[in-house]
DNA sequence: AACTATTTATAAGA
DNA sequence: TTCTTATAAATAGTT
């Protein structure tokens, strides 16, 4: 391609990485409202870069699309309160399993809350990509710190 | 473009339509993997033809992309329903909510088991009390690993 | 960010 | 659908 042929492999250069991405993203995303336009299609994409940051298109919402996805493709494994979803609830008995979960989840929540903490502050570190070796002794610290968090929940 | 530019707008001729869609599908496809592959990025894409027919693309499982973009809304099991809470539904429509529902507690569920799994096997580490500074190379290693395993939730 | 020599992508025709 | 082809767009490397 353009001055140099390359081969489709990962890049290692972190400048280039940096710009490739940033300009392939770009394109893709045209490329797909494109595809929209064109065709009148609904389309989403979800990018989750190496820095961990999300990026995302969508000509409609992109959470509805993703719920019209998932509702073509069940991905439900087991059922927490061993239901048959298959059965028809009347009103009064959703009524009650509907409390029930959401007393289920209420207890959850608050773990759920404290992981994703942890997580959105692993991925605003920079240093996170670097291999053990490169990393500075106070990253380190801090590497272990997060798990002593976890072991504390 | 190609032997003739063209205007970005909705493509009339039923035969066209069919032919650019499914070119154009097929490279947004392409690129997007060859943007995986050149970034190390994760992607997922998700295209509902207007035949409703349903098309998608994802590097990793397109589900599990799914899952970590919900997964950035952390009020969205507290929230369950984003409902009008003056629209009345029948037990069709329950049904269908209540599904939705187990599926998003099924998603947290298995995020918390991971983080149990991860300070379980924590615990059990007879170098973990010690000081960074003390730490081996594989333990720094491991130590690094249990939360890429988290970031990757 | 802009440029540019190449490689791709593309629309239309076959 | 698939191949070909003239032309447009995208791209990697350079400046």
């Amino acid at each position: 391609m353009g001055r140099q042929k390359i081969k489709v492999t990962k890049v290692e250069v972190k400048n280039h990485l940096q710009v490739t991405f940033s300009k392939r993203r770009s394109r893709l995303f045209r490329k797909a409202n494109e595809l929209c336009t064109l065709c009148g299609v609904e389309i989403a994409i979800m990018v989750f870069s190496p820095a961990r940051k999300t990026y995302s298109f969508g000509n409609a919402n992109v959470e509805s699309i993703i719920d019209r996805f998932l509702s073509r493709n069940p991905h439900r494994i087991s059922n927490p309160l061993h239901l048959d979803t298959h059965k028809h609830f009347n009103v009064c008995e959703l009524n009650l399993i509907l409390t029930q979960i959401l007393d289920e989840v209420e207890v959850e929540k608050k773990k759920i809350e404290t992981f994703d903490q942890i997580r959105k502050t692993c991925e605003s570190q920079y240093w996170w990509e670097a291999p053990i070796g490169e990393l500075a002794y106070h990253e380190l610290e801090q590497l272990k710190n997060y798990l002593e968090d976890i072991k504390r929940m």
